[in-house]
DNA sequence: CTGAAAGCGCTAACAA
DNA sequence: TTGTTAGCGCTTTCAG
């Protein structure tokens, strides 16, 4: 197979400790020896065996970032983001995807447990399901970084503020003059459809705008909960002015179902989405949405974990991290053409 | 730290290469004595260090997928089918995005070919640029498997058949009455958007269509590309009846572009992207679209690229697998909403 | 069927 | 400054 450190050490005529000193720029190794070893590492273009390392040294380099669908655009950008900062501390990413399936989630914390990574970034799956898991991690001071809370578990986490970014949207809706007003809600399991549901509600109630229970639709994370969702709208006495929706997804099939009854968005509907994806200021009605930093997300997910990583105190105190949402507001909403043209090219 | 094989072999009374042999379900371990030592290592829940046992075996169980970009809805579908497939098997994958930057791509391979990273799941970047890395990779019988071909290397290979999807599209567009057809290229650097390109071309070819340069607009792969080249459209001396797309998000760029303009979809314009995105049939004009297998992409590749790992035969010859596309035509092709409402419902 | 011994490739005290 | 000596935790002949 390839060269080993023995191999150079025979060459350079040193011990194999001496070329590790070299590799890991050991500071007290002779300056020659260090230029002669390296001449004969640059020869023969020897690599370190990593795996050897990691066993050596008790650590691998590697992180787990657990998602349930990284088809997701967001958390895909997550990942990116993720896998950008982890990259540039010259460690790499093994993802995986937990497909919405609980038992596979645990499963594979168990499987990177084994393999050792040094840390683990997770977007835990339902609330109400057993976490023992994840307090198990807790226990052992295993590193790990939340994407979302786990109720009765305090530990570090990393997510955008839901809640005010559905109340500044509502806020908005009611700005322009929606009073009537529905939100169409996430999976029943998403904490952050709970939040966005208190965050619309909340503005409804600071603007004096009686909460109607029917406005609240049950919804879901894909288009054909957007859509379904819509048709439910269609069939209500009176029609809402406006709509949140959990996210774009949704807000784009929503209207998708708006439109094909004729339906005019923004006079006859007002409509926002969540997420901000890119698609979203290229649609044919450009969509107002609540943008998150997902990229920025994945970041600071993994700086806090490399954090936790390197100073392994025990003890600290779970850092928690609410990136801010932003509201751009686009032609669901009424903004002009024109102008949101113009902001599409810049 | 955590248990060692050592002290299992200890609590049940036996050597380590006993209890090893029970963890590798080695057959000539005595019923009675594998059934002692797996209550031990139940009861104290033991978990093997991968990472010595790769060390041991040479093998690792990792495997390195290196995408230009995660969050490119294409490459998520496929990184997700390559997970799924590999997970099956036991081995996790390890993700690299090059950024469309080619020294990140190479960087990348090498550090996971020091992590030994059984074998590559490798989207090539640009055509036209330096790929010995790839070479060496062959030279070195290091399993890969490609998603791109890159000239002048013969090597495993799983793709979708991008020319036949744009001549089919091309096609269809003529069959729909269209006849000044234009097509919008991918990025330059990119194989698939010449091979889709020639289906246009030979489509055009085949209808006794003459072919016009100024049909043809350099585009890219994102949304503001798509919206660019629809402002290239829009100026034309004669606007197109029709236009192939490199991928949908162009497609639905340029449709932006387009209906800023006053141009009607699909009267004035019919347009088809490609790859197949969910988001395109929910779009207010439902866009047609040469669906691509995504994640069967994503699993073939595993697939092969596992059986390369395992039957280690050198010199076999590469294989090549090119997946069917599938035309999905829709309103944008003048196809009544009503029709696609109800695909959208099934 | 089981155990002893050697080794995977590297790191990390500790001596020299 | 360099080399010696032990491991890291597991697998794998090869005897017994």
């Amino acid at each position: 197979m390839s060269m080993t450190i023995s191999d150079i050490a025979k060459m350079a005529g040193v011990s194999r400790a001496t070329v590790s000193g070299v590799l890991n720029n050991n500071p007290n190794v002779g300056k020659k020896t260090k230029l002669r070893v390296l001449a004969i590492i640059e020869k023969y273009n020897y690599k370190p065996n990593e795996v050897a390392r990691a066993l050596a040294r008790r650590q691998t380099g590697l992180i787990g970032l657990l998602v349930k669908d990284i088809s997701n655009p967001l958390y895909s950008q997550i990942a990116l983001g993720v896998e950008d900062a982890c990259g540039k501390e010259g460690y790499s990413v093994i993802m995986g995807n937990s497909q919405k399936d609980h038992d596979r989630q645990i499963a594979n914390i168990g499987l990177l447990k084994r393999r050792r990574v040094d840390g683990l970034i997770i977007f835990p799956l339902q609330k109400g399901v057993d976490h023992s898991h994840i307090r198990e991690l807790k226990k052992e001071a295993y590193p790990f970084v939340l994407l979302a809370e786990i109720p009765g578990i305090e530990a570090d986490l990393v997510r955008a503020d839901d809640e005010n970014g559905a109340f500044e949207a509502t806020r908005h809706l009611i700005q322009i003059g929606r009073r009537n007003i529905a939100c169409v809600t996430g999976p029943v399991s998403a904490m952050a459809s709970d939040r966005r549901l208190d965050g619309y509600q909340n503005a409804l109630v600071q603007a004096n705008i009686k909460l109607r229970s029917e406005y609240v639709i049950r919804g879901g994370w894909r288009y054909e909960h957007g859509y379904h969702a819509g048709k439910k709208v269609i069939r209500m006495k009176t029609l809402p002015e406006g709509v949140l929706c959990y996210n774009d997804s949704v807000a784009i099939g929503l209207i998708r179902a708006l439109v094909e009854h004729g339906c005019r968005i923004p006079d006859d509907v007002a409509v926002i989405g969540f997420d901000g994806a890119p698609v979203t200021s290229f649609l044919q009605t450009a969509l107002t949405t609540v943008a998150q930093p997902a990229q920025e997300i994945g970041v600071k997910a993994a700086e806090l974990l490399l954090k936790r990583i390197t100073n392994k105190d025990d003890n600290v105190i779970p850092e928690k991290i609410f990136l801010e949402t932003k509201l751009i507001v686009r032609e669901t909403c009424g903004v002009q053409a024109a102008k949101t043209h113009e902001s599409v090219l810049k």
